[in-house]
DNA sequence: CACTGGCACTCTGCCCCACACAGTGCCAGG
DNA sequence: CCTGGCACTGTGTGGGGCAGAGTGCCAGTG
């Protein structure tokens, strides 16, 4: 059906299209590649790849664009990802090796992804129910309320109040500090009700009752209050394709003020040690419909920390922003695992 | 020079080309407002403002706008802060009580102003500096490493690891907590330095030394560190304008992403328990020359915890986004007051 | 003296047209 | 199966003409 040469016009297709913007036709594509055929040889493929609906022509006699499902062979077989150049690894490298904290660590992946793809850039923060505990502290604020500090492997701190069915005691509290520590210390969040189900069973009777109240509202906020958070960097980007689609430009920008929204976006990885790309329609996300989003996991591959990408339009390099977000997510993993 | 029906026409020309967008001319003017003159006078008054410099037209055939000067007398002189009405204010009020804590109130904060003004909105963290101690925790992670976790009576959280000079024994952070907890309750930030000032002579001469380096370092951490913190929202509200624009979109989105240039926006309140305009030209902003900007800080009327604002074309209905801002600022620092 | 009606002038926006151009689809021939 | 040729069809662009909005100015009037 579709044979060589008839990917290698796609190929061209998309490629020219995504550096001109504009619809290419088959003299322009037969000079520019080496086809090695005529542009009449050419426009037959052409037809036989809009019947099979990889590109479509905006109108009669405008060239050929490649549609969401072109895209989609392109980048399932017709690319490969670009890997970055030295000096841009470096540059990476250096670059957030600098980062003091956390918080630096992901403003400065925002930016950096930003900058090398020209479009907006997403970094979820490392996931808390998938990171495991360095260190818990617990303050006693007042006599019914607690504030839990947690700091996890990848560096983040976690704060929360939380209210106390019953009164504590300081004494109690210190209890409650090192049998939470001892048994928490190393464990993953997702794996703390296990690791605090023996608990009960080993407290002295006395404070068994409030240990187990406290305990539940302790794995409730933590566990089941996931707060997850994501930084968004480069939205001025977006201003670039003003002029193709002034309409799309707003839902897109509401989308990506929505917290929600991004996190479906990124967290939906089903495989997440490699490059993902959704291309337009494919997004499940109502006002994305006409981008592409590119993502990827970081951290170790069976247990990612959390995941980042990029949003563009579908007309994008995906070779290159496939490698970018790759490397990024690479030296972000393994800078927060070294950490 | 101006006299009282001149300042009445460039109200009415404010008023109608916010509400239009369109140059507004002689005629329309005269009729829509009960002047009570004929168009012809209108023009001569027209001829006048523009000698003074509050009007311009973009060509000779073309009604007449506002300059930045003419919005800046509008707003001094012309218009009155629009006070919300009463179903706005319990909508405020009630949308605002459901916070669970302070990112929960920023957060809705700025979708509130970005809803009530259809313009950007920006809400600056209440400062820490400004703020006081209602709880420091000192945590021991390491020997010579610690994690001061900080919690403001506004009810913000702040948490930063240090790295001491020398190693620090469970026994002698447990005088630190002590020391540092009983002198900074209540104190305000930049107060600190003044609160611990008597710590060293205080204290038992074998720990003098290492108390001294570790404060140092407290204090550079807490006072020098000023951890300001900016939330942003209802970027989409832009794209409305992409039409008059779409120039202008890209420096505005890039000024509004650095954090610099939004503390900067909102930092400089001569009088923070007001109504603040900057008009165009009057932002030193570079980016956002062409936008006007409405801030007011919130919290008790000496010591602000801290500013809000929205930021949109220069023309926008002023006396409403004054209105909003005013409403929002105060609810926001009853709230935290109360907190 | 301030206001008004009238008038000439100017610039924009729009419509219409024509024309060049890019690109296609199809067909007949190699 | 590929190619050159050809007729066809939309788009984009530039020019001309025309209506409309608005101005500036001037002479006249209460």
């Amino acid at each position: 059906m579709l044979d060589d040469r008839k990917l290698e016009v796609l190929r061209a297709i998309v490629e020219d299209f995504v550096s001109t913007t504009e619809p290419v036709g088959s003299r322009a594509l037969a000079e520019r590649h080496g086809l090695g055929v005529s542009p009449a040889t050419v426009r037959n493929d052409m037809a036989a790849l809009e019947d099979e609906g990889y590109i479509t022509h905006p109108h009669t006699s405008a060239g050929r664009i490649p549609t969401d499902k072109g895209y989609r062979l392109f980048v399932d077989r017709l690319s490969t990802v670009k890997p970055l150049t030295p000096p841009e690894r470096r540059a990476i490298q250096s670059f957030l090796e600098g980062a003091v904290d956390l918080d630096d660590v992901v403003r400065r992946s925002v930016r950096l992804l930003s900058q090398l793809t020209r479009q907006v850039a997403v970094v979820q923060y490392p996931s808390l129910s998938r990171s495991s505990v360095r260190h818990l502290e617990i303050v006693h604020l007042a006599p019914n309320r607690l504030l839990l500090v947690l700091i996890t492997d990848t560096g983040r701190v976690e704060q929360r109040v939380l209210e106390l069915p019953t009164t504590l005691s300081e004494q109690e509290v210190a209890t409650l500090r090192h049998a939470f520590g001892s048994r928490l210390h190393g464990a993953r969040l997702v794996d703390a009700p296990a690791a605090l189900a023996d608990l009960p069973d080993a407290a002295p009777s006395a404070i068994r009752p409030i240990l187990t109240s406290v305990m539940s509202v302790v794995l409730e906020t933590l566990v089941d209050q996931p707060g997850e958070r994501i930084a968004l960097g480069g939205t001025a980007h977006l201003t670039r394709h003003v002029v193709d689609f002034p309409l799309t430009l707003r839902p897109v920008l509401e989308a990506l003020e929505e917290q929600v929204v991004l996190l479906k976006l990124i967290g939906e990885l089903h495989d997440p040690s490699t490059v993902h790309v959704k291309i337009g329609e494919e997004n499940n996300v109502e006002g994305l419909r006409s981008t592409s989003v590119v993502t990827m996991g970081y951290g170790p591959d069976g247990s990612p920390y959390g995941g980042l990408g990029v949003v563009g339009p579908t007309r994008m390099d995906y070779a290159g922003n496939m490698g970018s977000v790759r490397a990024v997510a690479r030296y972000v993993g393994e800078l927060l695992a070294g950490a």
